[in-house]
DNA sequence: TCGTGGTACTCTGTATACAGTCGTCACTTC
DNA sequence: GAAGTGACGACTGTATACAGAGTACCACGA
């Protein structure tokens, strides 16, 4: 397959499959939003997003399609595009939501898992009972849970946790500075519990 | 708010939100994937589906994006775009996937269920006992999932079951010429119990 | 003071034009 | 014949231009 003369060449990610300026575009402001750098009801002027980015306004309309059929932002016919806030009973369903697929993917999984996978979702879990930082503590949670749910195979729905993960973690960002309402060891206990 | 005395008026659907090409062309595209008149793997020719619609390009790839978007088909840099098919482990995860969320909306919705929408829910039941004709058979099937979820008020959910719902049909109407695998009966027995 | 109409301006939606990429096929070379 | 090379055609990605919808603001009259 791969001509070994070459193997000291690395191909720099992103090359392979160029993206397109929609694309970079569309990943940015993705990012923006669910790092809560761009507000609820934010305006999205097209002019100035091309401005930004030094592009046309054709690409910033294609990135701003895409990020419209993922939810978040909202665009009606001939008027400005704003961020997509959730109200709380949005945010709750997102999270009721989320746990409730978590739930089936790790059941689907279970057939699948071995004592490696176990033991490295334990230490997670044990990491997480130290960690202090809510964000890594985020951070350590997903991987948790990605490790006992990819075995699932479960394509569709692992994406659709990753972006509703992503959606919900726009929030907690924002709750984490008020430390009483992590339930932290709640969610130790559940995953003690699930292993 | 609003004042009483236009409490008349009914606003026409569609006029305030005056769809544009773009949403014309994606909602176009959709039903014709979902209807399988574009088999999977067609060849989706930007040229060939502006002058179809009679318009240019532009609008053309962005109602491409929000397909993409929506995991119906498939895109590269600089190449033609595809319709997405599904593998058999694929249409079998989105049946389950769909079947979890069902049954947990409904479960969200039941402190909200009256004697009215029962009785509605056991008349569709009965209607699709009788119903032979495989297409009406799954209206009704939709109807009757969707009068027991609604009162749940699980926006975000119920909108992703809408679009699981079309994904699946899609298969299910290649099938619906072998008579023999609908599970009618079986579905019949499913919803009285849960009634 | 409130509502109405007009006007200028801003912004969006779309057509068109151009530049760059990919695929194909004939051609060359070994 | 197989593999590599170059050229051509088809198609995509993007900039630009223009037309039309929406908005803000102000003057005017009831």
């Amino acid at each position: 397959m791969s001509d070994p003369a070459l193997s000291g060449i690395r191909v720099q990610p992103g090359l392979r499959d160029r993206r397109i300026s929609a694309d970079y575009i569309a990943d940015s402001m993705r990012d923006a939003i669910l790092a809560g750098e761009l507000a609820d009801g934010a305006v999205l002027n097209q002019v100035s997003l091309a401005s930004l980015f030094g592009v046309s306004r054709v690409p910033v309309r294609e990135a701003m399609r895409q990020l419209q059929a993922e939810g978040l932002i909202e665009t009606r016919a001939h008027r400005v595009a704003v961020v997509r806030g959730l109200d709380s009973d949005r945010i709750a369903e997102l999270y009721a939501l989320r746990s409730v697929l978590e739930g089936w993917v790790i059941e689907l999984a279970v057939p699948q898992l071995d004592a490696d996978v176990l033991a490295v979702a334990h230490d997670l879990n044990e990491e997480m009972r130290q960690e202090v930082d809510h964000p890594l503590w985020l951070a350590l949670n997903a991987r948790f849970h990605r490790c006992l749910s990819e075995p699932s195979a479960a394509l569709t729905t692992l994406e659709l946790l990753g972006r509703l993960r992503q959606q919900s973690e726009r929030y907690v960002r924002l709750w984490s500075r008020s430390p009483g309402l992590h339930r932290t060891e709640e969610a130790y206990a559940e995953h003690a519990q699930i292993l």
